[in-house]
DNA sequence: AATTGTGCCAACCGCTCAAGC
DNA sequence: AGCTTGAGCGGTTGGCACAAT
């Protein structure tokens, strides 16, 4: 931290780059990969810092780079995966081959942000804007939990990432980052997460995920406050025994159901629920830390800090402890209000054909049970089918 | 034609994280 | 364990291009 800037030292260059200079930086990355970017300049006969040189590089020079108007189909993924990640650019351009994060952040800036704007969502909770107002105090909670669940849900898959990292860095010998015999590696320089990837097991995590939460919003009922989601085809766990992943420990061949039990100080939990007493019973979870049990028998452990609240994720033997600085933060149903929250907004055809006007959306998330458990596997079919289509080394899934 | 306003995008800045020592 | 360094990320800004007046 406080670090001087690279850039700070006298003589070198700032601001716009010459054709001259994209010539010789190209030329000496072709020739030599970049190695160090510190070291580059001096190398490649280049007033700028080495920071500049990345950021051209990585922004602009880069072959793989596609230019120009973003499609439809982008747009769309760029506005479901910044409702799922938030502003997390360099995550969200590993969905979209051949963009680069700061082309992504400029155009959700200056296009996608007005657009939601204009139809009345609001571009940060990805919620109808008028809804929101309805209830101030619920629905700033609703975008609280959507934050924290989006920030829960990257540290997790960060803290994967870098344990296939890991697990790849040891495994195989240094693998270069730019020149190097990996032509099909897109992205390079903003992959820095890059696994092997497993991108199945990812989505695996995010099928559990879907399938349990989408599951119990309908569910409700029946057995009080422990959720039982049958989640298919789970690939085989990671080698590493530190890992958010074990979610959903059991392999293929295995016992395929994943036996959650939240015990806090619930009142609530009761069987024979209808759904929304299901849900008020999630609610009145939020006052407590919470156990989550998993069956992997391993250690595992996640924190992450917000703005708003410090979260920390633990587990030992299959036992994980959920804690909160902040009663209510993961209280309640906030997967269901996660989704609701998104469904709501995800009506990606009311804003690509123009039609509904600031209140879309709006039946959705509040309609019957079948109505919302169906909208729901809708919502998270499309963002599978999403992350389906993305990059196989994505780092996020 | 000159001035002002607006949109857009490349580049910069500051912060954080991770690796190496 | 603590410090230094390199690199990446996200927010912000500067300046160009174009439109409106």
């Amino acid at each position: 931290m406080g670090r001087t800037p690279c850039c700070d030292k006298v003589g070198l260059k700032k601001g716009p780059w010459t054709p001259e200079e994209d010539h010789k930086l190209l030329a000496y990355i072709e020739e030599h990969s970049h190695g160090s970017w510190r070291a580059l300049p001096s190398k490649a006969g280049l007033q700028r810092c080495g920071k500049s040189c990345r950021l051209r590089w990585t922004n602009y020079l880069r072959p793989d780079i596609k230019r120009g108007k973003f499609s439809l189909q982008e747009e769309q993924t760029i506005i479901q995966l910044h409702a799922l990640l938030g502003n997390r650019w360099s995550a969200i351009a590993n969905h979209l081959p051949k963009r680069t994060d700061n082309e992504i952040k400029n155009y959700w800036n200056t296009h996608l942000k007005k657009k939601l704007t204009k139809l009345g969502i609001d571009p940060v909770t990805h919620k109808p804007k008028n809804k929101a107002l309805l209830s101030i105090d619920g629905q700033s909670k609703d975008a609280a939990n959507l934050s924290h669940m989006a920030q829960w849900e990257s540290a997790r898959l960060e803290a994967e990432a870098r344990l296939v990292r890991q697990s790849k860095l040891r495994s195989s010998s240094f693998h270069p980052q730019l020149g190097s015999p990996a032509p099909e590696f897109p992205a390079t320089p903003l992959n820095k997460s890059v696994g092997p990837t497993t991108p199945s097991q990812c989505l695996d995590k995010l099928k559990a995920w879907s399938g349990v939460w989408t599951k119990n919003s309908d569910v409700g009922g029946g057995g009080g406050c422990s959720i039982t989601g049958s989640v298919a085809g789970l690939g085989e766990d990671l080698e590493s025994p530190t890992s958010t992943l074990h979610f959903s420990a059991t392999g293929i061949g295995e016992s395929s159901t994943t036996f959650i039990e939240f015990v806090g100080n619930s009142s609530g939990c009761e069987g024979g629920n209808t759904k929304e007493d299901g849900e008020e019973n999630w609610k009145s979870l939020g006052n407590s830390s919470h156990l989550v049990e998993f069956n992997d028998g391993v250690e595992n452990s996640v924190s992450m800090n917000s703005g708003l609240h410090d979260v920390a994720m633990s587990s030992v033997a299959g036992t994980w402890n959920l804690e909160t600085g902040n009663e209510n933060v993961y209280g309640g149903n906030f997967m269901k209000r996660f989704t609701d929250l998104l469904l709501n907004s995800s009506g990606d055809k009311s804003f690509s054909d123009g039609g509904g006007e600031s209140d879309g959306g709006g039946g959705s998330g509040s309609g019957s049970g079948s109505d919302y458990y169906e909208d729901n596997k809708n919502y998270w079919n499309n963002i599978l089918d999403l992350v389906n289509s993305s990059p196989s080394h994505s780092p996020m899934f």
